[in-house]
DNA sequence: GTAACATATTTGTGATCACAAATTATAAAT
DNA sequence: ATTTATAATTTGTGATCACAAATATGTTAC
């Protein structure tokens, strides 16, 4: 792993402990598909690039070992999870079942604030889609799902969800070559729409929907 | 935390490396009851009770909080998460939206050696259920629903429902002084129906009427 | 050139250490 | 007896060390 790292990466917060910044750090990377699939790590080398010991790296790695985000298996080395047509398929269950609900326990914590937030980054997201950009298209999604999920805080779902993105992040990437991002937007108006509405079933079916077309996207490009 | 937590927990395995062993033996302490919530521990605690240094211990506590098992919040000192309504009410939204899709997925792995195994283990739930014995309903009970959800391997599903039950399962305990337990077998029975039948919605149908029941039960205790 | 073997390096693991921050115990004062 | 100030202890955190196992590198033999 390379030093410029750093470089891609939020700076050093006091707020945050050695160990906190460095699992931050390593989720961004990983949520906004800097980590490839393939590429492996070893503790000492994201303690390296850090600028830190191995101690804080070995505990932030194996928290996402444990959420299924990083790989162990093969010998000595850390590496982006595998996917396969089983892991996907429960991905999918996981999120269908589980976003959509999330999504109506944020909707009454919505605020007006919050509102003009979703519709400033879904704005940023069309323009993503339209001009192709891949990277800029899975940060701003990213920022619209959670924009919604946590306006309500939930303590048990909010974690649970934030797992599932993990695992299948870093595969978006291989979407990059593909030009199948153009219908994805309906679905964010009208999640805006059943926002402003404030109609929770609405909600849950744009949810619902999206989810599916892009993961739909997704396992096509995987089999490819 | 006393030394005799060693006697309650299974033996080292070769198999496993230390901080497994700590993990697997914390998990197991969570999961039958053991740890109450309320009372609070400290790594070097913990480690002294192993006889092992604080280091797996770290990893292994350090797992069970960003699984949500257990808090630090309190400063500087590791507890058995406290339950909330909405933590509850989360729990069940994903405990129904979850097992049930799991237990459908493990169905058709379920053999006839994984059958008899599920009916001896709901006959000894019987009589636990029958005789007031708690701890013996726990044990059975997460052996029932593990027993057929674990048939089908599932990478992404399994490991998310086994967080689930880390959480809620230390409150099983405050059910202990009441004699609610009576109405909860026939759920498991009509599972044990559909898995011969090989009926995937009676299945499904089973074990959400089970843990809508058992939740319930757990609900009505926590808000006495 | 290639396979087989020995050597050197790197790896994760578990233990230990240093240290500031927090907690608890002790003593003093009213 | 209760509060307040001070000292002693304990805590999690991050860094470092020892070590066996695994990997990489070099060397020899055919």
């Amino acid at each position: 792993m390379s030093k410029d790292i750093l470089s891609k990466v939020k700076p050093r917060d006091s707020k945050h402990n050695t160990n906190e910044w460095v699992y931050n750090s390593l989720c961004q990377l990983i949520l906004t598909g800097e980590f490839v699939p393939g590429i492996s790590f070893t503790f000492r080398g994201i303690a390296n690039s850090f600028g830190v010991s191995t101690m804080p790296v070995r505990e932030a790695a194996k928290r996402l070992i444990s959420e299924g985000a990083l790989d162990m298996s093969e010998k000595r080395r850390i590496t982006v999870s595998q996917m396969s047509q089983s892991k996907f398929d429960e991905l999918m269950i996981a999120r269908l079942n589980l976003e959509p609900q999330l999504s109506v326990l944020a909707l009454k914590h919505i605020d007006s604030k919050r509102l003009k937030l979703l519709i400033n980054i879904d704005k940023n997201l069309d323009y993503a889609i339209s001009t192709g950009n891949i990277e800029d298209y899975i940060k701003y999604n990213y920022q619209f799902h959670f924009g919604i999920y946590e306006a309500g805080l939930s303590p048990v779902l909010l974690p649970l969800v934030r797992t599932l993105w993990l695992r299948f992040s870093p595969f978006y990437r291989i979407v990059a070559g593909r030009a199948g991002t153009q219908t994805l937007k309906d679905f964010h108006h009208s999640a805006i729409d059943a926002i402003i509405a404030k109609d929770s079933v609405a909600l849950e079916v744009a949810i619902h929907s999206d989810i599916l077309e892009g993961m739909e996207m997704l396992n096509e490009s995987l089999n490819e």
